[in-house]
DNA sequence: ATAAATACTACTAAACAGATAGGATATATA
DNA sequence: TATATATCCTATCTGTTTAGTAGTATTTAT
């Protein structure tokens, strides 16, 4: 499952994208009311999207936050590794956040193969998606 | 990710599978001591999948666990479903799990569209493995 | 009777999920 | 320069889940 800060993230990244104009940064609050999501939660949201480079912000009266990319250049899986880490169902066939099964033999493992296309297929699916194509769809 | 609790069911049931011979069940302690697994914490799990009819179970002297039905008609997806619960990524699109997003109107859900397809990919290549084919590969 | 196995109830520690509170800092504008 | 308003940062909190452990009750073969 994915968890709800994740979904949080999705939504408000969709919002940004479709009230960007003039340049003007979305505000938190904004995108808290309109998405119904707390706002303090959605703070801390957005903050780690700008500390991943997802997102640029500006201080102070009239600020707010920005895409730092074009919508079609930020995938869903960036997102999703940056909100709730690792794609895979296991550890040790995660290519982003490898580690090793703390007790079973690799070579000797049953399920490991199969979580291996488990994975490819996901990726095949979500490695397409982007915050523009989340928008048309 | 799957849970280590899971990983550990899948493996006992392999080894039981793999152990069965004359009727004669197999022991948490044994399947405890050759997996590696904790002997107590696996005991709740082999009593999960005995209440689900995986396994039955005989007490007392020379007691033990066995298969229920054959290993090629135990489906990973059934463990899993058993142990984790969902395995979709968004609980409005589980099958055997399904629960409405909190706060999202299914309709004009941005994501869910997505996640079906994941689901769909994941569970053709779930679906087709066994702890007969979990044995074999 | 006894040894040996599962069954059951209760508890614990650590991590994670989903937030909330309050103050520090930056900035536009009157 | 004062003020309103926005993000930034640190700390805290509650509830749930994960991964167990402990101890006792019950069943069964010999």
């Amino acid at each position: 499952m994915i968890s709800n800060k994740c979904k949080y993230a999705i939504r408000a990244l969709v919002h940004i994208a479709n009230n960007e104009q003039d340049d003007k940064p979305v505000m938190t609050s904004d995108i808290a009311h309109e998405q119904q999501i707390p706002r303090k939660f959605l703070e801390i949201i957005l903050r780690e999207l700008r500390n991943n480079r997802i997102l640029e912000s500006k201080r102070g009266k009239d600020g707010g936050f920005r895409l730092l990319r074009a919508a079609e250049d930020i995938s869903l899986t960036e997102v999703m590794r940056i909100i709730d880490g690792p794609i895979a169902m296991l550890p040790c066939v995660s290519l982003n956040y490898y580690r090793k099964c703390d007790e079973c033999e690799e070579e000797s493992c049953e399920i490991k193969g199969v979580f291996e296309q488990v994975r490819d297929r996901t990726l095949e699916i979500l490695n397409g998606q982007t915050i523009k194509s989340l928008i048309l769809s």
